[in-house]
RNA sequence: GGGGAGAUUCCCGAGUGGUCAAAGGGGGCAGACUGUAAAUCUGUUGGCUAUGCCUUCGAAGGUUCAAAUCCUUCUCUCCCCA
């Protein structure tokens, strides 16, 4: 198999491919172009985004050429594929400001060079579109009785799929004919979910074009108890750190499961496989292999001074060593130490707690630590004499959630 | 266009005049056990100036001493027929 199709397969990012011997055959021969879709419907890309381009910079090393499709235009319409209800509608500003959002945190990731790797927007060739035309030449190649066999809208019929949603696929389709108009693209990867979506756009090229193009997707990454990678308790985990801190970012990966470490180490590092392998064989210190994962990927993605500052914080905060000042840090006012801060309002103020009734059952429940010792009294305020002489103070919310205090 | 069903707290879902801040489950949080893992067990899960007060059962009105529960209008969703 071509090797840039091995590392692939190695590294845990094959699905489904509609023809691995071709595609493979085809690789051998030269350079080829391929792309991925993303539809910018929120403000931030998130990690689960980020599995194709993992992948599109692994194909990219080996000499392929990929293309980042922003989804200006399919983002209109929503994606049904892998959804249970229809996604709200987005306005036509928010949809343009978030492709712009996610084509920097892109190009920061792969480096667009305009040549191996660039972006484009469908926006260009869908916002423009004749309804008539598209129905006569795209739409005249598309089988309802066929679509309505995808595993895709067999989901959606149980609780409904409207008509504009149900045109997504034509729209995903024609983006991959004009990509391959335009750039000679013959390659689409994607998400398992998307499958129906590529299989399709493949069978419009061969019909309109007479060319063979292949696809290929990526397994949905799902942890090994079950949930979707890079969900947490807030929501998902964006590589924007004004939405998800570099921090917390850090301690996710520093936390998942044992059984996920070296699929994650594969597909979310660039390791090579065989240290991948190493670091979590079994034996060797599981808790390293998963410090190490964690400032991999925040390298990766939030740069290795911020990966440098996260593992120090953690390593504070948990008793390793480390440098404090990296910790979670929050500025309070001195004053309100010397008048004898109400622990309630010091957690909340602190952010590790959402409310007072949050953080009295947190007092109460024995999971508020104040310089490292359980406060059992929630009436009892926190006085300046508790601060260190750099008048700093660590709180504690749980096991694991921990904030720097700085009275200033 | 006609007929029917429905909208409950983060999610699913019970509740059909006071005993309802609302069963049960899921999820979350906390504790125990641990390795910043998993599994398990226990507790907890609207807010607050707190033995009480305020907000919440699609929206707005109304009946009543008292409404998630009854009436009116509206919005939305689903199903069947055309």
């Amino acid at each position: 198999m071509n090797p840039a199709l091995e590392t692939i397969k190695e590294r845990g990012f094959l699905q489904q491919c509609t023809d691995l011997e071709g595609l493979s055959k085809r690789m051998d021969e030269g350079p080829v172009t391929f792309y991925i879709g993303c539809d910018p419907t929120g403000p931030s890309l998130h990690i689960g985004h980020m599995v194709p381009f993992f992948a599109l910079r692994h194909l990219r090393d080996a000499g392929h050429v990929g293309i980042a499709l922003l989804g200006g235009g399919t983002a209109r319409i929503g994606d049904p594929s892998g959804k249970t209800e229809t996604r709200k509608m987005i306005s036509y500003e928010a949809i343009d400001a978030n492709a712009e959002l996610f084509r920097k945190q892109l190009d920061r990731f792969v480096g667009f060079d305009g040549k191996t790797s660039f972006s484009a927007n469908n926006k260009d060739w869908l916002a423009d579109l004749n309804y008539i035309d598209f129905l006569r030449d795209i739409g005249s190649h598309f089988s309802v009785n066929r679509m309505l066999s995808f595993e895709a809208y067999k989901a959606r019929m149980e609780t409904g799929l409207s008509f504009v949603e149900f045109n997504y696929q034509l729209l995903q389709s024609y983006d991959f004919l004009e990509l391959y108009r335009r750039h000679g693209c013959r390659l689409q990867i994607g998400g398992d979910d998307q499958w129906g979506n590529i299989v399709a756009g493949m069978e419009l090229i061969r019909r309109v074009e007479g060319a063979e193009v292949f696809g290929l997707t990526f397994p949905l990454v799902m942890t090994h108890d079950g949930k979707k990678m890079g969900k947490t308790e807030k929501g998902a985990l964006f590589l924007d750190p004004a939405m998800t801190t570099p921090y917390d970012f850090f301690q996710y990966w520093r936390n998942v499961s044992d059984a996920d470490v070296l699929k994650f180490l594969l597909m979310f590092t660039f390791l090579p496989a065989a240290e991948c392998r190493a670091l979590a064989a079994p034996g060797r210190d599981i808790n390293a292999a998963k410090e190490r994962l964690a400032w991999e990927v925040t390298a990766l993605i939030h740069g290795t001074e911020e990966a440098d500052k996260a593992l120090s914080g953690a390593k504070a905060a948990f008793g390793g060593g480390g440098d404090r000042s990296s910790m979670p840090t929050a500025e309070l006012s001195r004053a309100r130490f010397e008048a004898g801060y109400p622990v309630l309002d010091l957690f909340v103020d602190a952010g590790l707690a959402p409310t007072k009734s949050e953080a009295r059952r947190l007092v109460q429940q024995g999971g508020a630590f104040v310089a490292d010792a359980a406060w059992k009294d929630e009436k009892a305020p926190v006085g300046a004499g508790l601060l260190d002489p750099d008048g700093e103070l660590v709180l504690r919310a749980g096991k694991k959630r921990y904030c720097r205090i700085v009275a200033k």
